[in-house]
DNA sequence: ATGAAAGCGCTAACAA
DNA sequence: TTGTTAGCGCTTTCAT
């Protein structure tokens, strides 16, 4: 029966709890109040009809045998589980050194309690967690989701599509043209800050790009580009596969012996910024006087640097809340806008360039 | 017993059903492949006595009609969810900045998975999250739940102990003796940390302190002063509310003027110590010549200070880990050591002293 | 080895 | 306004 020996499990070894008992049911409310199962119910979802005299009762009978509904027989009979899954596919790494993705979290969780859902966030670290995922994803767990840093060819995102499951993604990779997405216009951002950069007067601008795989990294690399023009030089670009504090410190020192003269620098995120800042520092410039630099994301990192960090202002909070909004709407049967949605990204003017 | 009975059995699909097509259940699944529902059942988990043929015929019928299972139905009869949950209580800011909640989480989704749990994480973030959560875990949402960072007199803690959820807890709050917990040994960890960098030849160490209102910020106090003995001066502790960066610089830059001849810091953490760094470079200070300065995490902190950071390894994914396998002893019936589990914390001897 | 049927706890449609 | 009852989809005896 219900939970008796986990109770003796962790009761202690002098255990003066009595076995736990089978939990109160909406039956044991009725009983307890004198009335049927169905006025129960109607107590406990506030609706209309229900004599006070009644509603007096059931609700002392509840706090009387400490009733607490039962959501799985609930969601059974309402084809619903009050709950939307978040789900985060990152490298272990990259999971504790990013940000965002803790920013994307606490703005979804908070729309989403806002609304009164539960968010429940899912980690695929494996192969097994991905089936894992994907069986908890159509076993009515959920009633939607939202997918963070989803990729190419993504298993779970074939299960959303077959199951007709509401979902939002947080930017979008390229083979999902038809769901919702929310994200932000990282082509002309990084077009905007490398344009920044130029009007301070460097004539040697490169890049450290990142993560060209997925959409985010690619767009930033041809902003940079598109501000350039003419002046864009291939040989002044480093590519780098994470957004990662190691990767920038390498990429800077590849910059630095391809261009000693190399006078200003876009880091594709602020992480890389700051080990390319490392690198910059320990090869003797110093910034911004030899060297401008601007990154990426507007995250915590930009704050550490010495200087702080001239970035593009990557609202991550924003983003979760949008997402939320996102599949909240289509769990009420409105069709999410067909471009996604683009949150603005203001270039935040700091000292390092 | 109220006697009721009532005849259950397949009604069909109602004849007025719209085109909007159902989700394929065992029923389907049985029907298709011509058996019944307790045999599809039976294949469905694995079970002895069941023919070949049959197996053969529900195995082709499942994928024919798309069966997916409902989870809401198997939990409701087996008064489990094959979950657990894991609550993170932080204010938002550290959560993002706090390297070792993600690690934990990371661990213990590992080992969760591995047993074929879901790993579910809530995370509290106001009143409203509070009583949500409180709601979701009495719900029979999850199995067992594994408490991060709990507060004293927390009112989650407080309905997990009166529904007899298992748990187990990463670090204890002082108010919870009887539930399981795994940890580190903080006062152990500092005082051998500290006895190192004695060691070393400094005579005038000080302590950067930090929250001293949890017992991981007291504890480690404590070892410090263990390690001191009679060398102990209160003159040249500086306590501050949180384990963060920018309490770090102004820590430091009090105790630099409070003891100009200080040779020698601990600080209550990584990011603490990366702010001391900060102050004290600032201040002229090389590290470790005229200051040898130690921390405690080993996050990812300690790898992006220059010199790296001399550090208490914080084995944060093997305390995940750790947790999830003490739930999930509890799941089966066992009992969790009374003295909680201690993990390990070697010293990392790094440049910085 | 398999089928029949009794519920798990709850909501909602229908009667009264 | 309230009681009665038919299921939601599944597992699990109990027969056979």
């Amino acid at each position: 029966m219900l939970g008796v020996k986990h109770t003796l499990g962790y009761s202690g070894p002098v255990s003066t709890d009595p076995p736990r008992q089978k939990r109160a049911t909406i039956i044991d409310v009725a009983r307890e109040a004198g009335v049927s199962r169905g006025t129960v119910s109607r107590v406990i979802n506030g609706e209309r009809y229900v004599s006070s005299e009644a509603e007096a009762a059931i609700k002392a009978a509840i706090s009387k045998v400490g009733y607490r509904p039962n959501v799985a027989a609930r969601n059974l009979v309402m084809q619903r589980s009050q709950a939307v899954a978040l789900v985060v596919h990152e490298p272990a790494s990259l999971f504790a050194e990013d940000p965002n993705i803790g920013a994307i979290m606490l703005g979804a969780n908070a729309a989403l309690s806002a609304a009164d859902y539960q968010m429940v966030l899912l980690i695929v670290d494996s192969e097994r967690d991905t089936e894992r995922v994907s069986r908890y994803l159509s076993g009515s767990y959920a009633d939607g989701v939202i997918m963070v840093s989803a990729r190419t060819h993504d298993p779970i995102t074939r299960v959303i599509e077959k199951i007709g499951l509401p979902a939002t993604f947080v930017g979008h990779p390229p083979d999902v043209t038809q769901m919702a997405f929310v994200g932000i216009d990282n082509r002309a951002s990084a077009r905007a800050i490398t344009e920044r950069l130029v009007a301070t007067g460097r004539s040697r601008i490169g890049m450290i790009a990142a993560a060209l795989d997925r959409d985010s990294g690619a767009d930033r690399l041809a902003g940079f580009r598109d501000a350039l023009g003419d002046r864009f030089d291939a040989n002044l670009v480093e590519a780098v596969p994470l957004y990662e504090f190691a990767s920038g410190v390498t990429a800077m020192q590849e910059l630095l012996r391809r261009e000693p003269q190399i006078d200003g620098v876009f880091a594709a995120s602020d992480a890389v910024a700051a080990g390319a800042m490392n690198a910059l520092r320990s090869a003797g410039r110093s910034i911004p006087q030899d060297v401008g630099i601007v990154g990426f994301d507007d995250s915590t990192w930009a704050l550490r640097t010495k200087p702080q960090l001239s970035t593009v202002h990557q609202p991550a909070q924003g983003l979760g809340a949008a997402a939320a909004a996102s599949v909240l709407s289509q769990l009420h049967g409105e069709t999410p806008p067909a471009g996604g949605v683009l949150l603005d990204t203001p270039v935040v003017w700091r000292g390092s360039a």
